[in-house]
DNA sequence: TAGACTATTATTAGCGA
DNA sequence: GTCGCTAATAATAGTCT
């Protein structure tokens, strides 16, 4: 794929390597990425920079993104071994919310749809419905608060808005069954904004 | 990279989508392990086969290495961890524009109230209907203005927030993150009306 | 659904600045 | 150690089977 070929083994030539390197590991992410947008799989790369001085490993996604994905991955490994009922509902009720969702392709109204469905037929009594109707109203608009801050200092070309992080962690805090404290509610630095952000917040 | 070129967006067509993601996902492995061997570092690619019934994520190295591999990755600090994503995160950002795009150009917001007061109007205290339904669909139609504004507002490509995900969160929250059905779901009324969109639904 | 086959596009090895 | 370049190899979208 250049000049010459190059057989499959370690390359010795010090530059050499660390030349190749430089060029494949961005195009492994970039493939990961691709594979991801393309087809909507969950998709992940992880690559440690060899033996230098340079330990940080290259990853795809974020950092926050391939923890929730691993612990993704440590869970399904757990559950082909110790599956109980709950864990195998929840299995399922969670793998046809995915088919759903490819199924009714880009409508998100009618997963917000299914979402309020659920939701109220979950409280059939008119009080619960009120008072949870309000929480989830609530949680909408300190995003959507989030999102107008961001939108507006968005002078900046590569700001990534704050809440997106934060709201992948709430889905993660919320959604996967795992027992451990997300990764980024660990870190001092997430603590104001995600307890700002998330009104389930701890 | 092949007859013509493809934008770096959702496949819609399911024979296409799926036709890549089998080519592109041996490839992704493949460059991995050339990385890996070539340049002798630490590589893992971890990619879930879609949301088909088959749920086995494809990895590389096997699955014993990509544990080893996670155990290593899970022991570094988070610091250590720190990353330069930007524009693989602009990347997805542009995904989510693309999806609202789309979204909102097929007016559903009528359908969805409708659907929800239909739905309602049969299971729950028909006092309650037009209160809660209404209240429902002042939130949905408020996330959408919202998503209108802030679209229009911003020149800016790759901008978009995420507040969709709010969505998923909420999702998580009401209906999978417990194994319980919910009670109007067990109903058979239920079934024919909402098969479309129920992801319950068996 | 999965191969085999190309015409195209994408990656990259080697090299020079 | 990086960057840009280009010839050469590799990946792959579309197609047919």
């Amino acid at each position: 794929m250049g000049r010459q070929k190059v057989k499959l083994e370690y390359i010795t030539d010090d530059l050499k390597r660390k030349a190749s390197f430089r060029k494949r590991k961005e195009n492994v992410v970039k493939k990961t990425n691709e594979l991801n947008i393309l087809c909507d799989v969950d998709a992940a790369a992880i690559i440690y920079s060899g033996r230098s001085a340079d330990s940080n490993p290259k990853v795809w996604p974020d950092d926050g993104g391939v923890h929730r994905f691993l612990d993704k991955y440590h869970g399904r490994s757990v559950s082909e071994k110790t599956l109980n009922q709950e864990g195998l509902i929840h299995q399922r009720l969670h793998k046809e919310k995915e088919h759903l969702k490819k199924r009714s392709n880009e409508n998100k109204e009618e997963e917000i749809s299914q979402l309020m469905i659920n939701y109220m037929g979950r409280y059939a009594d008119p009080t619960m419905v009120s008072e949870n109707a309000l929480r989830l109203k609530m949680l909408v608009e300190q995003n959507l608060k989030e999102i107008d801050r961001v939108m507006e200092a968005s002078g900046k070309e590569d700001e990534v808005p704050s809440c997106w992080n934060n709201m992948e962690d709430l889905e993660y805090y919320m959604g996967f069954g795992s027992s451990e404290m997300p990764p980024a509610f660990q870190n001092d630095n997430y603590q104001n904004a995600s307890s700002s952000i998330n009104p389930f917040y701890p």
